[in-house]
RNA sequence: GGCAUCGUGGCCGAGUGGCUAGGCACAGCUCUGCAAAAGCUUGUACAGCGGUUCGAAUCCGCUCGAUGCCUCCA
């Protein structure tokens, strides 16, 4: 019996505007896709927050027993600058500036993300498929949508005929919008001329001769419109109708609206049956933004070097600073809140390790773990409500303090049941590091401490403070702090 | 202007028609040669104004404010 068998999960769906029971389409099987970056720059922080977001739905999914394919792609072609008729390719432009070969480019940013993510210790999705890999799929959908009468040939390009689709179709049901309104508060663009409709989207852009990322096609040379990579990537992979399509809620229009209205168009039904929207990381109260420049960059977070940051932050404190937060909900970044975060995460580590040392004692226990362990799930089961599930972490590091000081005991059995449930949910399933534990050097280092540690004993035996207070403070200075407990001294490293 | 989301104690951030979120900070206590660290304990907040209700921070309406999308962005 698998755990989703015995669990009811809850999911936050776009379309339907409600917490809606999930059901896979076949059951014990997940198909996901999740929008990935556009490689034409460093990823930055807030880019990792919605990827971070699946990557934990990613892993309560599989935690719960399902077989999950998880698609995410790289978009490395057909992500215009602009809708007008001067749009340039994204990654193009980049290979221009930087006199590069556009792989080049692609290469160099899909490199950067990889590194990136491995820092933040995301699981490797399922498969991670490219724009330019798919050109051929892509075409094929256009020829369809073409024979269904959805779309029209203009000048080299093709565009989607978003008012004849929406006279079958709802354009629009995503993202809350009539076609109406947003014909009637179009301001007027120059350069449209190609499109029946300014809502009109292309398909296939006609290449200019200047351009230097283009395919043959049907309709000459040219290359692929953005929405259409994600149709068909994720219809190839996962099939026509599938459980989770996933991205930024800054997506949500038109990007998914125009992959639904591209996949009613052609296969005639929705494709899909959970859309879920990760909200935005913002800076300064402001969403981050490649183009606006208001953003920062993981490294620049790991490293320190940034002007809001007070100190070095590791990749899993800011991790379980935005697990502490809701994916959906809009999270702003600050140096206060990650030095909370950073408190918080080192006290939970302290906890687990705590768990280690502590004996068991008797045949009961002082803490309903069954009960508790409900919780977990139940906060989880509850739209990935990761919050909640630190908050219940955060109880159980309580009880095992207070074991720890003999005030509570607990069983044997409980203990090994609470250390498999503590060690699943914090490392499986939210996917958090103990860092401090893993970085090397450190055998040389804690040897040459413990020597210092028991100088500083001999001293303080012989109430030579004078000594005992040089050593311990000298070490501080270098950043190691000495902490005196009950069971003699330990140390860590600030 | 249109659509959408949100406004919670010093800070971050959950949740909810009546019952303790949690973390950080502050304070008190324990421990300590003194500290630090660690641990324990404590906090009755929900933008404003109306309305529905036995009861609302939670539902409805209005006002104010913030953000996102409407043009590329996770």
């Amino acid at each position: 019996m698998q755990l989703f068998e015995q669990q009811t999960l809850q999911i936050s769906n776009s379309l339907s505007g409600k917490k809606d029971i999930f059901k896979p389409i076949k059951e014990g099987y997940v198909g996901m896709y999740v929008c990935g970056p556009t490689v034409y720059s460093n990823v930055h922080l807030g880019n990792c927050r919605t990827f971070m977001s699946f990557d934990m739905i990613f892993r309560y999914l599989k935690h719960l027993g399902y077989k999950v394919r998880y698609v995410r792609n790289i978009t490395d072609a057909g992500h215009l600058e602009n809708d007008a008729d001067d749009g340039e390719d994204k990654i193009a432009k980049k290979a221009k500036l930087e006199q590069l070969e556009p792989m080049e480019v692609v290469q160099r940013y899909t490199v950067d993300f990889h590194e990136t993510l491995q820092q933040f210790n995301f699981l490797p999705p399922s498969i991670e498929p490219t724009a330019t890999g798919h050109i051929i799929e892509q075409i094929e959908i256009i020829k369809e949508i073409l024979k269904k009468g959805f779309a029209y040939e203009a000048n080299g390009s093709v565009y989607f005929d978003v008012i004849k689709f929406n006279k079958t179709n709802d354009y629009g049901k995503l993202s809350g919008r009539k076609l109406e309104d947003m014909i009637a508060n179009t301001r007027a663009l120059a350069a449209q001329d190609e499109k029946k409709s300014p809502q009109d989207f292309a398909l296939w852009k006609k290449a200019e001769p200047q351009h230097i990322m283009r395919w043959p096609s049907p309709w000459g040379d040219g290359f692929p419109g953005w929405h259409l990579e994600c149709t068909a990537m994720s219809t190839k992979y996962l099939g026509d109708t599938f459980d989770i399509h996933g991205g930024g809620m800054d997506l949500k229009f038109p990007h998914h609206e125009c992959e639904i209205a591209q996949a009613e168009a052609s296969t005639g039904h929705s494709p899909v049956n959970y859309w879920m929207h990760a909200n935005m990381l913002t800076l300064n109260g402001k969403k981050m933004s490649k183009s606006t420049d208001n953003n920062i960059y993981p490294n620049e977070i790991f490293s320190g070097e940034n002007s809001i940051l007070s100190k070095p932050f590791s990749p899993s404190v800011v991790r379980f600073f935005m697990l502490q937060a809701h994916y959906t909900s809009i999270l702003d970044l600050s140096n206060d809140a990650l030095l909370a975060s950073e408190k918080g995460f080192y006290r939970l580590m302290e906890g687990l390790k705590n768990l280690e040392t502590i004996t068991a004692s008797g045949t009961t226990t002082d803490f309903d773990i069954p009960a508790w362990q409900q919780r977990c799930y139940d906060a989880m089961n509850d739209d990935f409500n990761t919050p909640i599930l630190i908050s219940h972490l955060f109880e159980a590091v309580k009880h095992i303090n207070l074991i720890k000081e003999g005030k509570e005991s607990i069983s044997q059995k409980d203990k090994d049941v609470l250390q498999n449930i503590v060690n699943t949910f914090v490392f499986d399933v939210l996917g958090l590091e103990n860092q401090k534990e893993s970085s090397g050097n450190t055998k040389t280092l804690s040897g040459v401490v413990d020597l210092l540690i028991q100088l500083r004993n001999n001293a303080r035996a012989n109430k030579d403070f004078a000594t005992s207070d040089k050593i311990r403070d000298e070490l501080l200075e270098l950043g190691i702090q000495l902490k005196d407990g009950k069971e003699g001294t330990t140390f860590t490293l600030n």
